[in-house]
DNA sequence: AAGATTGTTGCTTA
DNA sequence: TTAAGCAACAATCT
């Protein structure tokens, strides 16, 4: 399940390796996943090159030569993996930790292969997605400008402050945990980040949003800035399927503090992990140090 | 074998 | 008009 710091690992691993190659060749192995016509896909691709790839949210931007700009979304099980002269570059959904591409279960394209790029230089970066809620989309720049106006605040970057988030919070019933991962308020956050950021803040996950002190929201922010940047530096999480952009599972595992941890002992006082629902997401917490 | 898994959309209800 | 809650989506695992 990439979120921020796991796209924001594989858009720095394809940036740079797959930038300014040459596209030879598209190939697709239905129209499940583009959300533009395999013609228009070729057309607008072939023969060109991506110049740059940037990333909101979850969502990577890849800026074409051209007035396009194609926009990849992972959602839960999609992965990016560049395979450079038959060696595996970068990626995108989980495999052992540390392990390359080839822990993908063997030779790409593989059974979750939905499209492929085949660059001129032999390059190939390969978009594999199990549960094909992926998709890819050509967008210019006046539709791009409207999908980039919708995203929320984003931890790290400058306009994520205690007087914005207490714009957001404010008059908000729902629980703090489903503002965190509503994108259109505050976008990067999914399930696991969540989690841990609410835990480190020590909130409990289904405090209303407009009950959070402005202490509390203090804790937020600085939570959710240490654990995603020192995520990013580990290259992310592997729960289930992640892997960066070479194949590899994410560190970030390692320093998981509630997420999957149920009936285990908390990490900072005598609780018990606790699992329940919370907007409609499966929710770990301590209930001893989360109030 | 039903239920859980999760990011996002879109529907329904208030 | 907006917010909140939840089903739906796909495929797999338990």
């Amino acid at each position: 399940m990439p979120e921020l710091p796991e796209v924001e690992t594989i858009r720095r691993d394809l940036d740079g390796s797959v930038t300014g190659l040459k596209i030879k060749s598209l190939v697709f192995e239905s129209d499940k996943e583009i959300k533009n016509k395999k013609d228009h896909f070729n057309d607008v691709l072939i023969g060109n090159k991506f110049k740059e790839i940037k990333r909101v949210g979850k969502l990577l931007i890849f800026e074409l030569d051209n007035p396009y700009f194609l926009l990849i979304h992972l959602k839960m099980t999609g992965q990016l993996i560049f395979c450079s002269k038959n060696k595996f570059i970068a990626g995108g959904h989980s495999l052992e930790k540390g392990s390359l591409v080839e822990d993908v279960g063997g030779d790409l394209p593989n059974r979750y292969t939905r499209v492929i790029f085949n660059f001129i230089n032999g390059d190939k970066l390969f978009f594999n997605d199990l549960r094909r809620f992926g998709y890819l989309k050509l967008v210019k720049k006046e539709e791009l400008e409207e999908i980039i106006s919708k995203y929320g605040i984003e931890p790290l970057k400058v306009d994520f402050t205690l007087e914005n988030l207490k714009k957001v919070l404010k008059n908000r019933k729902a629980s703090i945990k489903s503002i965190l991962l509503n994108q259109n308020l505050i976008s990067g956050i999914g399930n696991i980040y969540n989690d841990e950021i609410l835990f480190k803040a020590g909130i409990e996950p289904e405090r209303p949003a407009n009950k959070i002190k402005t202490k509390e929201m203090g804790k937020i922010i600085s939570s959710a800035n240490k654990i995603i940047k020192k995520a990013i530096k580990n290259r992310g999480t592997t729960f289930s399927d992640y892997t960066d952009g070479q194949g590899r599972k994410g560190n970030f595992s390692n320093f998981l503090k509630v997420y999957g941890r149920e009936g285990e002992k908390c990490k900072r006082c005598s609780g018990i992990i606790k699992k329940i629902k919370v907007a409609n997401r499966g929710t770990y917490f301590c209930p001893k140090c989360q109030k």
